[in-house]
RNA sequence: GCUGGUGUGGCUCAGGGGUAGAGCACUUCCUUGGUAAGGAAGAGGUCACGGGUUCAAAUCCCGUCAUCAGCUCCA
């Protein structure tokens, strides 16, 4: 019976490892404690790759170790994309090296070694990776008494799995990049060295992912943003300052007017604070104390003897205060709703500037919200729907997430607790999904951080939700109740793009470029045929401008053909080529830039289509 | 800020111890073209900045700045 052998055969093979009480369960701890459990066959689902990456991390290692022998190492975990290995070696390795590592892998794969297991004591341990100081390190970190080890030929590793059966199952990976990592993840102690790989169980989905890095790589927006001139950065400006450029301001005064709609709909008032303010106020708010480190200083000489410290407002709160406290509030008043496009300054750490994603000024589209304990939950979850909205607009897939008192923070546990509980109630109580970031919250309050996923799949957080009784007190904020009796009013602080600058960054990315009609720089892109369609062209271009639209003329002394090849380049979404036919006609021929087809309307249809297409989204 | 790369005209990049090249873009002229690069001529950089080594540096070394990847941090 060759054939049932046969398929035996295969299943064996395939099997890597068991899932049995909803954990993954190598071949060699089930067999070693008799578990049995369904089947993780060797394929690209979740917890497939999981065990096949790590195994991947340890077969590096393996390599590792084979061409630098000295290597000592810390820990190689899979992570959301693949897995990395810290460790340290004498000599430096560097991006060329990553090959090298990568053909011994291949090669010691080839030898299909067995990857086996075995427990020892900790004592045990610590003695047989007594000259890898790393690894001791690692030791240190481990409660148990007992550790596992594997084995995979004379490479030896401690490890908690779960692992492949066999190296040889290793063969569809690649090595990604290189870079240092301190050990820990704290600054404080030891730089290490850390490469990233990715593996896959076939050969396909090792390619797809490999052209999806590079699409990623072509949607760049600071490549992007460089092509179509929509913003800059210089040396001489300084680091993370950016410049934006006609058509980028273009693109960022459609949301910008977008926006102050919605706003407006939603009973927002526009107000606006100064650039900086006195240090004695980011004293009171805590700012000074708190996040001095991010802010700019400045000081005033009044006089020679007298000179007053001003902050640079890193955000645009304090300012909102001061707006609220112009007038006494009643409990009539609430919720009172400010927003402001508010200019901040934060110095970034240089390491940290990427394009517009991080840069040091940027500009929040902020909002204040005053209102009263009661008023809290509804007013949560009308910005929660706000900010749905807007990301469905542009189709983003975002989450949500809750941010509990990080390390630095004013105010008492008690209202720490309070307040988490009370984010955390509004979406309960409707059925909003969100995870929890122990730590993350800002440090006058914790708040619902709305992250949106950028073309690698990394995640940014743009919008952000924060819960603050903190700062009403500090500024003794009051409201007049219906006895007449003073109540503190809660400050809810949120942002929904987060700042234009990271979101015209990740839209250019979402859309690589081919921005639709109602936010793109330019609209129409028209091009006469000869000089004497110059005059229908410019009149076209009022014409669009009056209905908001934005167009550019291509009449420069180049062939047709290339004006329209220059046209389609700069992304704009509609091409119109006017000749004698257009003018005698009052039509317009539309060439439709992706599909390259080509129509006709006569210009009161033109008109009407493109003014459709511009007022299409409202948020 | 840390670790490791990179830094040549507006952009993309080649070159590399003896005082700089290409393509695109730009300017001018010819061409007035019906849907993805018509032709010709020309201008533009002292090789990020500062210092050092050398008879000689853009090329080697050090520092600074910027930038890239990652760590960390964050809208």
């Amino acid at each position: 019976m060759p054939f049932l052998v046969c398929l035996n055969r295969i299943i064996f093979v395939n099997r890597i490892a068991l899932k049995y009480n909803d954990e993954i369960v190598d071949l060699q701890t089930a067999k070693a404690l008799g578990i049995e459990g369904e089947p993780i066959e060797l394929d690209n689902s979740k917890e497939s790759l999981e065990v096949l990456r790590h195994s991947t991390a340890h077969l590096m290692a393996q390599a590792i170790k084979a061409l630098y022998p000295d290597a000592e190492f810390y820990v190689g975990p899979v992570v959301k994309e693949g897995f990395y290995y810290d460790f340290k070696t004498s000599t430096t390795i560097g991006e060329a090296d990553l090959k090298t590592i990568e053909k011994e892998m291949l090669n010691l794969a080839k030898k299909k070694t067995e990857i086996e297991k075995y427990d020892i004591s900790m004592d045990e341990a610590k003695l047989k990776f007594a000259n890898d100081h790393l690894k001791l390190e690692v030791m240190k970190r481990i409660p148990n008494e007992t550790v596992s080890i594997y084995k995979q030929g004379d490479f030896e590793d401690l490890c908690r799995g779960p692992h492949l059966p066999n190296i040889g199952m290793i063969r569809y990976f690649k090595l990604m990049k290189i870079a240092g990592a301190y050990l820990g993840g704290d600054s404080k102690n030891e730089v290490l060295t850390r490469i990233y790989g990715i593996a896959f169980a076939d050969k396909e989905a090792l390619k797809n992912y490999l052209d999806m890095m590079a699409e990623a790589e072509k949607r760049d927006h600071r490549k992007i943003g460089a092509e179509m001139k929509l913003f800059s950065f210089r040396e001489e400006v300084g680091a993370g300052f950016a410049l934006w450029l006609p058509a980028g301001a273009r693109l960022r005064s459609r949301l910008e007017q977008l926006l102050f709609k919605a706003h407006r709909k939603r009973g927002y008032e526009p107000v606006r604070g100064p650039e900086m303010l006195r240090s004695d106020l980011w004293k009171v708010s805590g700012h000074y104390q708190n996040y001095g480190e991010n802010m700019y200083f400045t000081h005033i000489e009044e006089s020679e003897d007298k000179k007053i410290e001003f902050g640079i407002k890193p955000m645009n709160c304090v300012g909102h205060i001061k707006v609220y406290e112009d007038d006494l509030r009643s409990y009539r008043d609430l919720p009172l709703k400010y927003f402001e496009y508010g200019v901040v300054h934060r110095h970034e750490m240089t390491g940290a500037l990427h394009g517009l994603f991080r840069v040091r000024e940027f500009t929040q589209d902020d909002a204040h919200i005053f209102c009263t304990a009661e008023q809290v939950e509804e007013q949560i979850i009308e910005v929660v729907d706000f900010v749905d909205k807007i990301m469905s607009t542009f189709k983003f897939d975002y989450k949500m997430m809750i941010s509990t008192k990080p390390e630095k923070a004013v105010g008492d546990d008690a209202v720490w607790e309070i307040s988490t509980q009370a984010l955390k109630n509004a979406m309960d109580k409707h059925n909003l999904k969100y995870e929890i970031d122990e730590g993350g919250g800002a440090f006058y309050g914790p708040k619902i951080d709305i992250k949106i996923t950028d073309a690698i799949g990394r995640e940014w957080q743009c919008g952000t939700i924060q819960l603050d009784f903190n700062l009403p007190h500090r500024f003794e904020l009051e409201y007049n109740g219906d006895d007449n009796d003073k109540i503190q009013p809660v400050m809810i602080h949120r942002a929904i793009l987060g700042s234009f600058e990271r979101f015209v960054g990740i839209l250019t990315e979402h859309y690589a470029g081919e921005f639709p009609m109602f936010v793109a720089p330019t609209q129409v892109a028209i091009v006469p045929i000869a000089e004497t369609h110059n005059a229908y062209a410019k009149e076209l271009a009022d014409k669009l401008l009056d209905i908001g639209a934005d167009s550019e003329i291509y009449n420069k002394n180049d062939s047709l053909n290339k004006r329209i090849r220059t046209a389609e380049k700069a992304r704009v979404p509609m091409i119109i080529v006017l000749g004698d036919e257009e003018v005698a006609n009052k039509t317009i021929a539309i060439r439709d830039r992706r599909t390259r087809e080509q129509y006709n309307l006569s210009e009161a249809e033109f008109m009407s289509l493109i003014q459709t297409k511009i007022n299409e989204v409202n948020f």
